[in-house]
DNA sequence: TTTATTCGGAAACAATCATTCCCTATTATC
DNA sequence: GATAATAGGGAATGATTGTTTCCGAATAAA
């Protein structure tokens, strides 16, 4: 069931909500309409389960690429650094399903709303955690802004996602060594 | 004819192409679907069109906020500024149809990808030359990147878009403050 | 072996979609 | 002033959508 979740995850990415047909979703997830029928209630709780998998899958792969950092600075940049290649390539023109989720879902149903806002909480607070803690270990000056940093940083994110589906070729190396200066 | 197609790039930005029945196109245009098909040759054709004058309103509201400013530093800012603001309350909730398109519309329609990208590297080079006329009349330092600073300033304003329609709060002046380090 | 139950698959359903056709009203032309 | 021509409005149409239901196969229990 979660490889066919997985599956559902890569149309949804892709296409969005609205353009996926249920016919789409039954052929890639390898199953029968009524199969998904009976596995879920309607197309609106497959693209629920699906965007919480997303999140889980991308939180893992977040953190653990953070985790690799000697110090606050070294975790930040390579956070940074996952991003851009996520956002480039074949993941990157699939598309990210927050962002997809924020831009097609967010004014029309409430439930996917929060989620997304959820999601943009939690990780804008991941980054700030961070920051601080580059700040406790000396990697990152003490003047500054967490909290605003942060949220540009957010910023930064889901914009590198937008550019990456429009098929803009992003230098990880170059656009990271940029960012990095606003931890001046 | 233009105030229909005005109204047309309000109901798109908001709800994106598939969600936009031809319903609520003519609710919105206060045309009949006849009269919209007699304009248009389809809903492709609308939204191309609301597209196109969604990008000529933007880049003239973009270019009049860089204009004022004394030096390129200054227009700088007041070009992102003027980003965040729009990024903001009503319109930043009904969305950026650029960024929707790009999202929603970039995987499957070649037409749109095109325009999308067009207009991103639009955009991109204008903010390159802005840091470049900064350059010449001594407001920003000679040894930053001007392109790879501007690609992600491209990142910023759309994830700025992206963010703002998942309703968190963005503060215009501290979120430039940090954003105007990248010119150190 | 037989019965019961769960699971997957395809056809059928109603609703909604984009599109077309036809009618009316208004303008322009002779 | 009569007529031709055009623009706009709204109902009909065919295709597609999400959803449900029914049927067969496979597995487990008895």
């Amino acid at each position: 069931m979660d490889t066919a979740l997985d599956r559902a995850v890569r149309v949804f990415s892709e296409r969005g909500y609205h353009a996926t047909s249920i016919g789409d979703l039954t052929a890639a997830m390898r199953l029968a309409t009524g199969s998904v029928y009976k596995a879920f209630r309607d197309k609106h709780a497959v693209f629920l389960a699906a965007f919480e998998r997303y999140v889980a899958l991308r939180q893992e792969e977040t953190r653990s690429a953070a985790a690799q950092g000697a110090n606050g600075r070294e975790r930040l940049r390579n956070l940074l650094l996952s991003y851009v290649e996520h956002s480039q390539g074949s993941e990157g023109r699939r598309g990210c399903l927050v962002v997809g989720s924020a831009v097609e879902l967010s004014a029309v149903d409430p439930v996917v709303a929060a989620l997304v806002s959820a999601r943009l909480e939690t990780n804008e607070g991941f980054i700030a955690g961070l920051i601080r803690e580059g700040q406790a270990d000396g990697s990152i000056p003490r003047h500054v802004a967490a909290d605003d940093t942060a949220r540009l940083m957010i910023c930064i994110t889901q914009g590198l996602r937008v550019v990456g589906k429009a098929r803009l070729s992003l230098d990880g190396k170059r656009l990271v060594a940029v960012a990095m200066k606003l931890l001046a």
